[in-house]
DNA sequence: TGACGAGTAGAACAACCGGTCGATATAAAT
DNA sequence: ATTTATATCGACCGGTTGTTCTACTCGTCA
C-alpha cells in the first residue's frame, strides 16, 4: 500500500511562487513563499540553489504553459494562418478582460529585475522570441509580403494590450488591437 | 553679499529620486536616496510624508515634463494634426533608441507597486488621460470618424513601443508603430 | 538677546532581507 | 540491518527595510 504523498516540496515551492510572484512581484520575500508553500527554509536552495533560481524557474514554466496556450488558440482557430492569428487577439480580449488579470507576468519581471544578469531576462527573452517565431510561421503560410517585419508589429500589438491592460483597467484594449491585426495582416 | 545657497534639500532629494528610481525602480531604499542627495534623513519625511510620498511627487513632476514633450514635439511639427501625431512616433524613436533607455517609468512603477491604494497609481492615471485627451484633441481637429477608438489605439500603440523597447532592445518598435498609426489615422 | 524655523547627524526601532547550517526524521535502496 | 538520499524544522548570520526620535548647528528676524 503506497503512503499518499501529495505534491513534493519543490512542486509546492513553484506553485507558491507562481501565485505570490505574480500578485506581488518578484519583490517577495523568500519568507512569504516558505510560509505560502509551507516549505522548510532550506529546501528552496536545495532545489533551486536560491531565490533567483526558483524566479526562473517559475518563469521557464509559466512561459512553456503560455506558449501551449497560444498553441492551443491556434488550432482550434482552424487551419487557415489568418483565422488563426486573430483568435490570439481574441484569447488576449479573455486573458486581459478576466478577473485575475494582473498585467503581464514577463513585462512586470523584466523591468522589477534591473541586474540584465538575472537569469530570468534570458528566460523572458526565449519566450519572446519563440511566441515571434510562431508569428512569423504563420504569417508566411498566410503568403504575407513581409513576415518578418509584421511579426514584429504583431508582437508589439500583444506588448501594447498587456500594458494597458494593467494600467488602464476597464478599456478592452484587445478589441482596438484585433482591429490594427487585421490591417497587418491585409498589407 | 548673498550667500551661494544652491539647490535645497527638497530639490536635492526630487532631483536624486527622480535618477535613482529609474534606474534600480522604485525598490530602491531610502538609504540610498539620502546618500546620493546628501540630504539628512528626517528631511524627507519632513518635506513628502515618507517614501510613498517622494515617489508620487517626482512621478507628478516628470509626467509634467513629459506631457511638455508631447506639446514641443507636436508643436515644433507644424499645424497639421496629422504630422502632429506622426510626430509623437518620430520622437518616440528618438527616446527608446537613446542611450539612457531602461523603459517606461510609468508602466514599472504601476506594475511594481501592488497595492492599488498607493499614490502614484493616481498620478500615472491622470497623466495616461492627459495624453489620451491630447490625442483625441487632435483626431477630432482631423475630423476623424471616431476619435475616441482612434486616441485609445495611439495609447495602445504608444504602450507597446515603450513596452517593446525595454524587453526586446534591438529592435525599434517605433518605426513598426507609426505604420500602424498611419493606418489609424487613415481610416 | 532671544526666539524660531530649517537643516544635519545619527541613534534606535521592529521587521524583514537572502542565505547558511546543524540536527533529525523518514523511507527507499543496498 | 545498514546505508543513502531526501525533507523537515528552526536557529542563526550580517545587513537592510522604512520610520521615529533626540540633540545640535546654523541663519534670520524681531
Amino acid at each position: 500500500m503506497t503512503t499518499r504523498t501529495g505534491p513534493g516540496p519543490r512542486e509546492r515551492l513553484l506553485e507558491a511562487a507562481r501565485e505570490l510572484t505574480y500578485r506581488h512581484g518578484v519583490g517577495v520575500g523568500v519568507d512569504a513563499l516558505l510560509r505560502e508553500a509551507n516549505v522548510a527554509r532550506r529546501s528552496l536552495y536545495e532545489h533551486f540553489g536560491g531565490k533567483d533560481g526558483l524566479i526562473a524557474e517559475v518563469l521557464r514554466r509559466t512561459t512553456a504553459e503560455d506558449e501551449d496556450d497560444y498553441l492551443r488558440t491556434m488550432r482550434a482557430a482552424g487551419e487557415d494562418p489568418r483565422a488563426r492569428l486573430l483568435a490570439v487577439f481574441d484569447r488576449l480580449a479573455e486573458i486581459v478582460g478576466g478577473p485575475g488579470f494582473r498585467g503581464c507576468r514577463y513585462l512586470a519581471a523584466d523591468l522589477a529585475l534591473a541586474d540584465p544578469g538575472h537569469p530570468a531576462h534570458a528566460v523572458t527573452r526565449d519566450y519572446r522570441e519563440r511566441v515571434r517565431r510562431l508569428f512569423e510561421d504563420e504569417l508566411v503560410r498566410l503568403g504575407h509580403r513581409s513576415p518578418g517585419r509584421a511579426a514584429d508589429q504583431l508582437l508589439l500589438l500583444v506588448d501594447g494590450v498587456l500594458a494597458a491592460g494593467a494600467t488602464r483597467p476597464g478599456t478592452n484594449p484587445a478589441i482596438s488591437a484585433r482591429e490594427l491585426a487585421e490591417h497587418i495582416l491585409d498589407a
